[in-house]
DNA sequence: GAGTGGTCTAGACCACGAG
DNA sequence: TCGTGGTCTAGACCACTCA
């Protein structure tokens, strides 16, 4: 073992882990300062800074600028379903851009286009309550863009309809500096990172979607043999 | 944007990270002790570690206590085939520890049976030469314990040919201390955890398996009809 | 023992948020 | 303006590796 003495850092993280988990600390209060609580715990701010960092890497915690360090609220965690069928929670809401644009680079290697090919990108951001909660960029060809309206889950589907197949790469990473901003999360908070590819009969790929799901409060499940009842039956 | 100016550790993490990229620092190599990269970036010590703290977190160099800071070789990225066929490189090796134990808590849950009943731990790590990259833990039912080989990828296997379903969820998290010092890597790095849950025809649950990933170097890949050609074909 | 990274200190100064 | 968090400094001391 390399820690046989714990650092300062870690026992203090642990300390507020521990308030926070039993109850002594509620959800959407405001920390004491990290003045006041470096000198409560009689360790230097840098410190004490380096044990809310662990925290905030969690997702226990929000650091805001200009005002304080608060507990966050324990989020539901949402479940991305893989195959295509993403069941969505009515107290979700979505907003989506659609925007056009010509496939390039990686997006154009990813839709196996021809350069510069014409795509439809939806930039779509799910929200619960006022926080961001996830965020997916879907490609599609242009010509096939009229098939695609927002369905009764809110988000654009159709062309998954005529594929007979999807792909799904899923990969874990910190957030890109952009990300992090658009999800109002930790840059230190893991991601999960879901590219999800569905092709047609005849190997055309008719849809290839990005996702990036905070780690502290999403899953994504696949199973051999998805049943109906897949959907948001967690513990 | 919140970032007029940017912060001197970003500078100089991308600064390094170019250096990186285009060949200057070549893997394997030794940077500088972190005393001469501050003399040089003309910054103090914790703020040129905090730059090298990104890079770590990025899996670009590796730390090592008392002999230096090290440029990672790019590591091939492994993937992890979904629904239970994993593909193994024969370029990896594994290890494999058993151990009988009893269940409790999350694992008693998670295998759907009696407290305290008797299971068979499989701790398997693989290395790609000397560096460890993967670990798994999977866990099955004493009385089926018989029934697991070593298969010719040299994982356990023998209890998915029973299996008729298999349920994989996904999440992307920090790795905890115990696992980023066994699979050394960075306790910022961002892992990939799949819990993998095989049932057969009568719901009983035949295997249950704790996969942890390191998210610079591994994906998984889950396909609504696999074929038998879904193994590394990676670009 | 010499050299390295790991942790921590006690401050300084800047940027943001609210009154 | 005041209180907050964000960044950085210059150095101390400890733990690890290797000769």
């Amino acid at each position: 073992m390399t820690r046989s003495v714990p650092s300062r850092r870690h026992t203090i993280a642990d300390d507020l882990r521990t308030q926070i988990s039993t109850g002594r600390l509620k959800a959407g209060e405001r920390l004491p300062s990290e003045t006041q609580l470096a000198a409560h715990y009689k360790v230097s701010t840098p410190t004490l800074r380096n044990a809310l960092a662990l925290l905030q890497a969690e997702g226990l915690i929000e650091k805001v600028h200009g005002k304080g360090n608060f507990i966050r609220s324990p989020l539901r965690r949402i479940t991305y379903a893989g195959g295509g069928r993403t069941p969505f929670d009515p107290t979700l809401q979505v907003s989506i851009r659609t925007t056009n644009l010509r496939a390039r680079g990686h997006l154009r290697a990813l839709l196996r286009v021809a350069s510069n090919s014409p795509l439809t990108e939806f930039l779509c951001i799910t929200h619960e309550g006022k926080s961001p909660h996830s965020l997916a960029r879907i490609y599609v060809p242009r010509d096939l863009a009229p098939a695609v309206q927002l369905g009764s889950s809110g988000w654009p589907q159709g062309t998954e309809a005529t594929s007979t197949r999807i792909r799904e790469t899923v990969t874990a990473r910190l957030p890109t500096p952009e990300e992090a901003s658009t999800l109002r999360i930790s840059s230190a908070l893991a991601v999960l990172a879901i590219t999800s590819v569905a092709t047609d009969a005849t190997d055309r790929v008719v849809e290839a979607a990005l996702l990036v799901l905070p780690g502290d409060r999403a899953d994504a499940v696949f199973t051999t043999h998805p049943t109906s009842e897949e959907r948001g039956t967690e513990g």
